[in-house]
RNA sequence: GGGCGCUUAGUUCAGGGGGAGAACGCCUGCUUCACACGCAGGAAGUCGUAGGUUCAAAUCCUACAGCGCCCA
């Protein structure tokens, strides 16, 4: 008993860290291996331990928060595994630029030295990412946090490579490879980002040796001319079927290459001769490979031209470019040059471009993993919501290419492989080997690459839970519930995470995939920090609270489609935060002398008033509605029906009439069952709201007199629709009375009628059931349209000035001076209107024969009810209308 | 070049065969004992264009246009 009464606004700040504290205290984020309830998982997308929170991490986290807030109170045993993730490349990064500061670099350094910094770095501000999820009341079971770098995790990744290699699944070969050369690392395809750029087509003569004719092909990269083995025709082309198996002589460097056939080249693009570089292109390496052609790099692992680029040696790619093509201009091998617009891969971290270049790296053969990953989302074990990101889904699997695992950076996993220098054998064992498995020796020398981050990333759903242990997380967790991500790491992520836990564990990662949007600013564009439109979600926090920012991408996600947040949003959401604490002040105010304990629960459902029955079988509705939204992942459905329920319904009709029974005309009883109910609603109400708006709602419910001491509403139960308050006589006779007391208010507003002046209503119906309905809830209909008195009978005459009103099956009259009646003729002629408008389409209907012939009964049925009423409407309302014409004449 | 998606009120978007919904914004009135972060009322849309299916199309189909994304 005694609730405090709260401050008049809503300040987050005096709210959202102690409440936070208050949880992690309690340990209610945990999870319990020895529990036997139902388990409930997630792992979270690992965020980069470079990172800062940015507003899509808000939005990814929010989403589990609400999943796992919401079976948490479903009284699941609830696992939402925290991270992050060693971000090799993006890292290394960081590190060498404070080194670079401090004016060192890592060579200088040295491997070990280096590595030993980065792990100062990340003991610093590594993680900052950790505490930034706090603020928006992410409740991961932090005791459990984990980092890919950790003991366990790298096992598993060693573990994992070992496995693959002695399967033949992991291999090492010389390939051609996308090569960032200001990371000076080899990067797999995914890693590459295709960009338009606008560039050049060069046209270049290239003559035959016999002399005479030439052949001229057109290429975006000049430099790469050095590279050619080869100039391939279409074998259908009969322009060349002559010169096939002739040589050419290569300008510059005269090196003779053949002219070979392959259907690979497309006729029509430039004059259907293509130059073939296998050691810089990845098409023309295919082709290459299939006619056994010389691979000659001319580009080093820098960038620069190497020691087969002849009198170019040492430039730069791009220097070389300009170089050579003022050099063909000179020799008369550039014919012609021409705009030309088309994509050129860049590195998705440092945004370089990309040289594509032959070398030696690791990969893994995935085509044999991707089909069990393909199967298990056919057959259903793993669901993808929305299900159209399945067909992107199959269609990467099904033309996957082999992964190129090996990183020529420092930090990350570095690949437990060892090479015997004096027999030249490769060693790959989880422990460091003594000495070589085939000669003995002990000069053996380990691979200095390291492993694609994404690679121990795809172990994350096991990894984590200690794999490759045996462990009761495992055991209960495993296969996690749900992912929760974007679709930007639908092919890095995801379908590795299938790939490896279907290989390794036997069984999918999870058993649902939701994918989320990308957050966008109000005009639909990326936020990034080039366009200087980024949003900092902790500013948005700071400054309308966590809830509201987490209510606000809610209820922006939609199943398939990006959101586009605008501040006003997230502003309104404050505002609506701020409304249910300003219900809860009110129902707290009023709950002041109550004891929820001291009283027996009512026998039966009609001890309730109708607007307590009423709200009852409406938070029925939205309790179905809301945990269909979370069931479906519609968010935005969720937060819809919360939003209306709480704000329009509770709030505006239900806690106006509640005032009546409070404030003015309630008995005791009367009074008490009206306190419950309020008290029991608001409980719901927040309950509800949890997962969602998690702060706002644990304040307020710390001060409902029924909850027990040192209880949260964390670990409270989540609502459940009460049955006997579904009702769908009590429902219609609500709808009802609200339909009366919204044309009064119409009337009201429409006639200027300030709400100080009180009216009185004469009410004409045939209805007995209406006049039963009327006089039952005289007094809510008064108050609520601020009614003096309410005349109803079925002869009730029209006063003389007064304007007119049709709900259903009952006529409006409300008196007002002669002055008001121009208003009254014009607000009549809308009405008017507006049912002719609706009259003429249901005549039109009627009129159609077909439709009576084919459309079904019932639809029939109802369009003539509808016919009936609206003449029935016209005509009551054009009488009116005529009287009110005359009174002004 | 291939694939996918979007186009509905001023703005952001729901909806998804039986003549249109929300939020924000806008206009009018209101210091009504929870809330001006509020209350009450109101205005506002040939549902991208053209065809087709159907008794009936914003909704299904086809084409086109514009925008966006993914993959070559």
């Amino acid at each position: 008993m005694g609730s405090k009464i709260l401050d008049k606004s809503y300040d987050p700040h005096q709210v959202e860290e102690k409440w936070y504290r208050f949880w992690m205290e309690r340990n209610y984020f945990r999870a319990d291996e020895d529990s036997n309830h139902p388990s409930y998982s997630i792992v979270i997308p690992p965020p980069n331990v470079t990172g800062v929170l940015h507003i899509g991490h808000a939005l990814n986290n929010t989403l589990q928060d609400i999943l796992i807030r919401f079976k948490r109170m479903e009284s699941c045993n609830v696992l939402w595994m925290p991270g992050t993730d060693h971000a090799g490349i993006a890292t290394q990064n960081v590190v060498e630029r404070q080194l670079m500061e401090e004016g060192l670099d890592r060579h200088g350094l040295g491997r070990d030295k280096f590595i030993e910094r980065v792990w100062k770095w990340k003991e610093q501000s590594g993680g900052t990412i950790i505490s930034q999820l706090k603020k928006l009341g992410a409740s991961c079971d932090w005791s459990r946090e984990r980092f890919t770098m950790d003991e366990g995790l790298s096992e598993a990744v060693r573990e994992v490579f070992i496995r693959l290699y002695q399967e033949g699944l992991i291999y090492r070969s010389h390939y051609i490879i996308n090569w960032c050369p200001r990371c000076q690392t080899a990067l797999s395809d995914l890693e590459v980002e295709h960009h338009d750029i606008s560039g050049m087509l060069y046209h270049l003569r290239y003559p035959f040796k016999e002399g005479g004719r030439s052949v001229v092909v057109a290429t975006t990269r000049p430099e790469t001319v050095l590279g050619d083995t080869a100039v391939a025709v279409h074998p259908e082309d009969e322009r060349y079927t002559v010169d096939i198996g002739k040589k050419v002589i290569l300008p510059v460097l005269g090196r003779e290459i053949p002219v070979i056939a392959d259907p690979y080249v497309d006729m029509e693009f430039g004059t259907g001769c293509l130059k073939i570089t296998p050691a810089h292109d990845f098409n023309d390496f295919e082709i290459g490979l299939k006619h056994g052609l010389a691979q000659v790099k001319v580009i080093d692992e820098e960038g620069k031209m190497n020691e087969h680029a002849g009198p170019y040696r040492g430039m730069d790619r791009f220097d070389c470019r300009e170089r050579i093509v003022e050099d063909f201009k000179q020799d008369g091998v550039l014919i012609k040059t021409e705009d030309y617009h088309h994509k050129v891969g860049h590195c998705y971290r440092c945004k370089t471009i990309v040289e594509p270049n032959l070398s030696l790296q690791w990969f893994v053969r995935t085509q044999p993993l991707a089909q069990a990953a393909v199967e298990a989302v056919r057959t259903g074990r793993t669901r993808i919501v929305p299900e159209l990101w399945e067909k992107t889904y199959y269609e990467w699997m099904e033309n996957i290419k082999d992964w190129c695992i090996s990183r020529q950076i420092w930090w990350g996993h570095r690949i437990p492989a060892w090479y015997c220098e004096v027999c030249g054998a490769v060693i790959v064992s989880k422990e460091e080997p003594r000495s070589c498995s085939q000669c003995q020796s002990d000069q053996l020398r380990q691979e200095t690459d390291v492993l694609d981050t994404w690679f121990s990333s795809a172990l994350w759903p096991f990894s984590t839970m200690g794999w490759p242990e045996k462990t009761a997380e495992l055991k209960i967790f495993y296969p996690t519930s749900v992912l929760v991500t974007g679709f930007d790491i639908l092919f890095f992520w995801v379908a590795r995470m299938m790939m490896m836990g279907l290989k390794f564990m036997g069984d999918v990662p999870f058993r649902d995939v939701y994918i989320h949007g990308l957050v966008r600013d109000e005009k639909g564009e990326k936020y990034s920090k080039t366009r200087g439109n980024v949003v900092d979600p902790l500013e948005l926090i700071d400054r309308f609270g966590a809830d509201a920012l987490r209510f606000t991408l809610a209820a922006l996600t939609m199943p398939g489609s990006d959101l586009k947040l605008s501040e006003s949003r997230t502003e309104g959401y404050r505002h609506f935060a701020n409304k249910i604490w300003n219900a809860s002040r009110f129902v707290l105010m009023n709950l002041e002398t109550f004891s929820p304990n001291g009283m027996a629960a009512p026998a039966s459902p009609e001890e309730f008033s109708l607007p307590d029955r009423w709200i009852r079988g409406r938070l029925n509705q939205t309790i179905r509605s809301v945990r269909k939204g979370l069931a479906e992942y519609k968010f935005n459905e969720a937060c819809h029906f919360l939003y209306q329920f709480i704000w329009h319904e509770f709030c505006d009709w239900y806690l106006e009439m509640t005032k009546l029974y409070l404030y003015r005309e309630g008995d005791q009883k009367r009074q008490d069952l009206t306190r419950r109910t309020l008290s029991e609603t608001l409980d719901a109400i927040l309950r509800l709201l949890h997962p969602f708006m998690p702060f706002i709602t644990e304040e307020i419910w710390q001060q409902l007199p029924q909850r027990k001491e040192n209880e949260s509403i964390m670990v409270a139960k989540f609502p459940e629709p009460d049955h006997r308050y579904d009702d769908p006589g009590v429902e219609d006779e609500m709808a009802w009375i609200i339909e009366v007391v919204d044309a009064l208010r119409n009337i009201r507003g429409e006639m200027n009628l300030p709400p100080s002046e009180q009216i009185s209503v004469h009410i004409r119906t045939k209805s007995r059931e209406a006049e039963r309905r009327l006089q039952k809830q005289d007094s809510f209909i008064r108050f609520l349209a601020q009614a003096g008195q309410l005349n109803v009978g079925n002869d009730i005459e029209k006063p003389l000035y007064s304007a007119y009103a049709l709900v259903r099956d009952v006529e409006i009259f409300v008196p007002m001076d002669r002055a008001r009646m121009e208003e009254e003729a014009k607000r009549l002629q809308k009405e008017i209107l507006k049912i002719e408008k609706e009259s003429a389409f249901v005549i039109k209907k009627l009129s159609n024969e077909q439709f009576l012939l084919k459309a079904p009964p019932e639809v029939v049925r109802e369009v003539k009810g509808k016919a009936i009423d609206h003449a029935s409407q016209r005509r009551k309302l054009e009488e009116s209308l005529v009287k009110v014409r005359e009174m002004l004449k």
